[in-house]
This record gives C-alpha cells, sequence and structure tokens, in this order.
RNA sequence: GCCUCGGUAGCUCAGUUGGAUAGAGCAACGGUUUUCUAAACCGUGGGUCAGGGGUUCGAAUCCCUUCCGGGGUACCA
C-alpha cells in the first residue's frame, strides 16, 4: 500500500504548500476494531497543518478520497485518518503478485555468508543446548539462503582438550574394553559415560584432600586424577602413539553417534574445521599484532592488547610460555576461514556467554585492520534452562538430545494414534509422519523464541501440539492439501471483477502480502523467531476462514471458488516455504 | 565492584522506526460437528508491562534511577 504515501504527500503540498519526507507519513495497518485497512498517522502532520489532528485528517481523507481511484472510503477518530482500500486493489495484488510462482523468492545478492554453528566437543553426547544451537544455526542458513545469500554452513568441532582427556583417561582406568559394539551404546553416549566418571573420581579425591586440610583450589589443582589427565593433554601434543590413537577411536565414536543425532534434527554441514588442526593458529596474527603496535609485551613475556580505552579490559593474547589462549586461535581460525571461503559476512552461532570474548575477538580484528572485521556477527542465544536451574553435563543434569528427539516422536505417534487418521498409512509413512510431527513440535518450540532470551524448558510438561505450536501450523496445512486435492484444485488466475470478499478474506491477503518483507526483517535480525510468529498467525487466519466460508469442495464452479482455493493454495505453499526454513516439514496429510 | 542481557496474564511467549482500549497459546470455565480433517473454531474470566522519575500530543517501547534474575569479568573453551 505504498500508494498512500506519495498520495498523502501530494495533498500535504496541495493543502498545506509544504514539502514532506516519507519519513512523516506514518502509515500502518488499520486496527480491527475500526473501519478501514490503512491507517495514516497524523499527529506529526499537524505541525504542518498548523490545525488540530481531527481538522487535518478530516481534509487529507477528504482529498485522498477524491483524487486516488482506490481509496473509496474514510473515518477519523482521534488522530487517526483510517482509510478504506477499494477490494479491486487487494484483488489485483492476490492475482498479480501474490499467487506469482516466485513471490517470496529473492534473487542472489552476490554475497556470501558463512555461519558457524554446533561446534561440539567431543567428550560427551548433545544436550538441550545445543539442539537450540543446531537448529538456530540451520535455520539462520535457510533464512539467509531464503534472502538471496550465498550460505556456507560449517561446523568447527572442538576435538581436543583437557574435556576430552578426562573421559580417555576414565575410559582406560574403568572401561573394561568397553565400545559402542560391546555396549550397544552410542558412541557419544559411551564416551560421555567416561567423562561423568571422571568427574565423580575427581570430586571423591577433591574431598579426600580437602579432609587432609587442603584448600577447595588446592585440593583441585592437587588431586592425582587432573594431574594425569594433564599429563594425557601434554602426550596427546607430543603426538604420543598410544594417546592419539586412543583419542582418534574415541573421537570416531562421538562422531558416529553425532552423525545420527544430526541426521535426526535434520541438520547439515558444508564443512568441518577440527580444533586439533586449527588450535595452534593465531600465532602469527600476534606477531603481526606486535609488529603494528596494536598488542604489546609484558616482562615475562606474554603478549597483551589494551582495550580500556573502548570501555573493555586488558586481554591476554598470548602466554609467556609462547602457547596460545581460546582467542589466539580463533584469531588464526577467523583468518583461515576468511582465507579459504573469502565471504563477505561470517555468523557466529555460540550461547551469550560467550559475548564478552566475540567482542573482544572482532575488535581485536578490527584494530588488526581486517577489512572483513565488520562483516564478522556474534549471534548470541540465550540458554535453555530447566525449572530447577542450568543444564550442567558433568552433573548429568541434562535434557539429552537423542531421548528428547525420540521421545517427541513418541508423544506424536500417541497423539495421532488417538485421533485414528494414520489407520491407511503405510509403516514407513507413518513413522516419517511421527518423526516430522514430533520434530516439528520441538523445532517450532525452540525457533519461536527470541534468539537472544533465555529459554525454560519443562521436562515434566511435554511440548504443546495444539496452538501456538508446530503441528498446528502443519496441520493447517494437511487441512488446506486435503482441501486442494478433494476439489480437483486447477490453478488458474482469477477475476477482479467479483465483489464481496469477507473480512477473514481481506485479512488473509494482507498477511499473505507481508511474507516476502517477514523473510526480508527475519534475515536482517538474523532471527526466525518472527517468521514462526507470522506463520502461526497465517495458519490462524486459515482456520477462521476455513470455518467460516461454506464448504469450499461443495460451491459451485466460479470465481468464488476459484478465489477461495486459490487463496488456500497459497497459503500452503507460503507455510510449506517458511516451514522449510524453520526446518520443518510440513505432511500432505496428518 | 564493573560490563552485558533479561523482567509483559497463573505458566510459556508476541508486541515494527514511540501511536488508538497491551495481544496470542497453554491452563480454567462454557459453547460449536446430518457440510471440505475438532491437532480446529467461537466465547468468558485473568495485567500496577518489576518499582519510581523524566522526555512527548502520545511510552511496554526512548532517557535516568532503584530492585530482581541470567551471563561475563586478564593466562578455561
Amino acid at each position: 500500500m505504498n500508494f498512500i504515501i506519495a498520495a498523502t504527500q501530494k495533498a500535504i503540498l496541495e493543502l498545506y504548500q509544504e514539502e514532506v519526507a516519507e519519513s512523516v507519513i506514518n502509515i500502518q495497518e488499520t486496527r480491527k476494531e475500526f473501519e478501514g485497512q490503512a491507517t495514516i498517522v497524523v499527529f506529526p502532520i499537524t505541525k504542518i497543518s498548523k490545525k488540530s489532528p481531527e481538522q487535518t485528517a478530516n481534509e487529507i481523507g477528504e482529498y485522498l478520497v477524491a483524487n486516488v481511484a482506490d481509496v473509496t472510503k474514510f473515518n477519523v477518530v482521534k488522530g487517526f485518518l483510517n482509510l478504506s482500500i477499494a477490494e479491486s486493489y487487494f484483488l489485483k495484488q492476490f492475482n498479480e503478485e501474490i499467487l506469482k510462482p516466485d513471490f517470496g523468492v529473492y534473487a542472489p545478492n552476490g554475497k556470501k555468508v558463512m555461519v558457524e554453528y554446533s561446534s561440539p566437543n567431543t567428550n560427551k553426547p548433545l544436550h538441550l543446548g545445543h539442539v537450540r544451537n543446531n537448529l538456530l544455526g540451520y535455520s539462520v542458513s535457510e533464512l539467509l539462503k531464503a534472502y538471496g545469500y550465498d550460505v556456507i554452513k560449517v561446523n568447527l568441532v572442538n576435538d581436543r582438550g583437557i574435556h576430552i582427556c578426562k573421559s580417555m583417561l576414565a575410559w582406560q582406568k574403568w572401561g573394561n574394553g568397553e565400545t559402542p559394539e560391546s555396549t550397544g551404546l552410542k558412541g557419544d553416549h559411551l564416551v560421555g559415560k567416561y567423562y561423568v566418571i571422571f568427574d565423580k573420581e575427581y570430586k571423591k579425591e577433591i574431598d579426600a584432600l580437602k579432609a587432609e586440610g587442603q584448600s577447595e583450589d588446592e585440593a583441585k589443582k592437587n588431586a592425582p586424577l587432573i594431574k594425569e589427565a594433564q599429563q594425557m593433554l601434554l602426550k596427546w601434543e607430543q603426538g604420543d602413539e598410544e594417546v592419539v590413537s586412543l583419542w582418534k577411536t574415541m573421537n570416531e565414536w562421538v562422531y558416529a553417534g553425532f552423525n545420527i543425532t544430526y541426521k535426526n534434527l535434520g541438520v547439515d554441514f558444508d564443512k568441518f574445521y577440527y580444533e586439533s588442526n586449527t588450535y595452534l593458529l593465531g600465532k602469527g596474527t600476534v606477531e603481526e599484532g606486535l609488529a603494528k603496535g596494536v598488542f604489546f609485551k609484558k616482562e615475562d613475556g606474554s603478549v597483551w592488547i589494551d582495550l580500556t580505552a573502548d570501555g573493555l579490559d586488558q586481554k591476554l593474547v598470548l602466554r609467556a610460555d609462547g602457547t596460545s589462549v581460546y582467542i589466539t586461535q580463533d584469531l588464526g581460525t577467523a583468518e583461515m576461514k576468511h582465507d579459504d571461503f573469502n565471504m563477505d559476512e561470517s555468523i557466529y552461532v555460540v550461547g551469550n556467554e560467550q559475548d564478552y570474548h566475540f567482542k573482544v575477538l572482532f575488535l581485536i580484528l578490527e584494530k588488526l585492520g581486517k577489512s572483513w572485521a565488520k562483516g564478522l556477527y556474534h549471534l548470541s542465544y540465550g540458554m535453555v534452562d530447566l525449572p530447577n536451574g542450568k543444564m550442567k553435563s558433568r552433573e548429568g543434569t541434562v535434557v539429552d538430545a537423542d531421548e528428547l528427539i525420540e521421545s517427541m516422536v513418541t508423544t506424536a505417534r500417541e497423539k495421532t494414534e488417538e485421533l485414528g487418521k494414520t489407520n491407511d498409512f503405510s509403516e514407513e509413512d507413518k513413522e516419517e509422519l511421527y518423526k516430522n510431527i514430533g520434530l516439528g513440535a520441538l523445532k517450532y518450540f525452540l525457533l519461536k523464541v527470541e534468539p537472544k532470551k533465555r529459554l525454560l524448558f519443562n521436562p515434566a510438561e511435554s511440548i504443546d501440539f495444539q496452538g501456538n505450536t508446530g503441528p498446528f501450523i502443519q496441520y493447517t496445512h494437511a487441512r488446506i492439501k486435503s482441501l486442494l486435492s478433494k476439489s480437483n484444485y486447477q490453478f488458474a488466475v482469477g477475476s477482479e471483477q467479483f465483489s464481496g470478499i469477507s473480512e477473514v478474506e481481506l485479512e488473509m491477503i494482507l498477511q499473505l502480502a507481508k511474507y516476502p518483507e517477514e523473510i526480508a526483517i527475519a534475515a536482517k535480525a538474523y532471527s526466525p523467531a518472527s517468521l514462526a510468529n507470522y506463520l502461526y498467525e497465517l495458519a490462524k487466519l486459515f482456520n477462521k476462514f476455513y470455518h467460516e466460508v461454506p464448504p469450499i469442495v461443495k460451491t459451485e464452479e466460479g470465481e468464488v471458488k476459484q478465489f477461495r482455493l486459490n487463496l488456500s493454495k497459497k497459503t500452503a505453499d507460503v507455510i510449506n516455504a517458511g516451514m522449510l526454513i524453520l526446518g520443518i516439514t510440513s505432511p500432505e496429510r496428518m
């Protein structure tokens, strides 16, 4: 309805002899309780008209009705000018824009963006927090693709470090040669089991040392197990054959497990990076920073950057002994990734506990004069909390990803069979459907919430299948598909001649018309949440429409039927496309 | 202490660059099926938008301040 802006500008020019910027014309959708579809907020214009809001609104309203064909009526409520737009305008928009096959499809914009997500540690299975990360990363990737980007999905696997050694050591000591095959356990779960055992034994040692009079900190440092784990890490770094071989074996177990989880979640990657290959990177960058005077060396030889002028602290970038810290390798990895792909933008999907780290990382790269540093973005998301607090892998208070997926599918199976809708499905189709619905519920549940907000998950209350949920939207889609097939739908662009479209139908056109803009908004914000809520609103409108109009299948052939079917078809198309961006499949039947 | 992100109905969440009487879902209660899928639809109740102050014709939204919660805070990742 952009034509209203220009028309209003013209109205102001003719009525008050003044040219105004577009930004002065504030147009919004008319609230449901008032008549009309578009509303001009006239308060800002009263400064120009030098008249009361009501009078100004009336004058502009009269002008628009007289001079703009598609504005048929107006009414004024306080300072709000409500305009009624001709039905034919919306029908035309529907037929000529919305019904086009490429509606909502953005042409390639020639830009390349990397999305790094998942980035698991290889010492334990994935939990609900990782699920949020994976779904968010995948969905943002799809969103950016839909918006025209060339997207590279990357997984930087944290496959080395003291945490891995903990699992390895515990397995050596107490594993009795267990393997995924011998136990029937998924590889990541087997390794995770030993991570938990390590922690339990480690705590016992700490308690014993504390009983001997050591402080908590001393005990944590002096416990034999942790020392042994550190020894192991050293050996790994020296390439000790036995340690490296065990490391390889156990990592393979974990990868086999992760692959199953990734497959079930429906996420994928174009490229894997491994920290075992990147953890030594960054020293060159440190040299460069020293040469450029961005970094400075302290007496002990450690290298620092002073960010106090930027409101941050001094930050260590290289230890006195020349070894790397986290940010060292991230500096190096950032350069490597840029060298590999030369992308315009790079998005790190990482939890908000690393906000500070990424702030520093990006700032350093900027200070080093990297032209691409401004294209870096930390997509920070809130933790998933349980009713009794945070999830902790070591303490076993986690919602395991595999178990969660399994239980969602089971719930979907139970609910569907209860409704008796799949009696004529093949076993194969049934399982696929239950998976789609269960995961649809889970994905929508996690993605509809704004990423930066933390999210509460109560395992005792299963995720809903009714109301503002994935299955609700999926159901709407399936219902439309059924309607289309029963009415032997044939696509044909309708006529604009008939009149009498209902309030809901008008609302649906308006809602559908928003779809391309919704993609843009979500993509620019790197947030699928608004898209999820948009799809829900759309589905809700369809259900209302479906309920209000007489059965379409039985309607006589003609313009009305064609229009309603077109409206239904397009709704299904938009739901399907939008849900795919969320990583959710919309079944044809359910 | 400092930095940062949050606080909206009993619960989980929406709420565009400030716009009209703050919206959904769940839960509770009531209703709708001889008609295209009732995982649906319609209705009722439920609010000091954490508190206070300010800017403005107009504030959940912007500014200041206090309180509560999460996270971070120089050699973990």
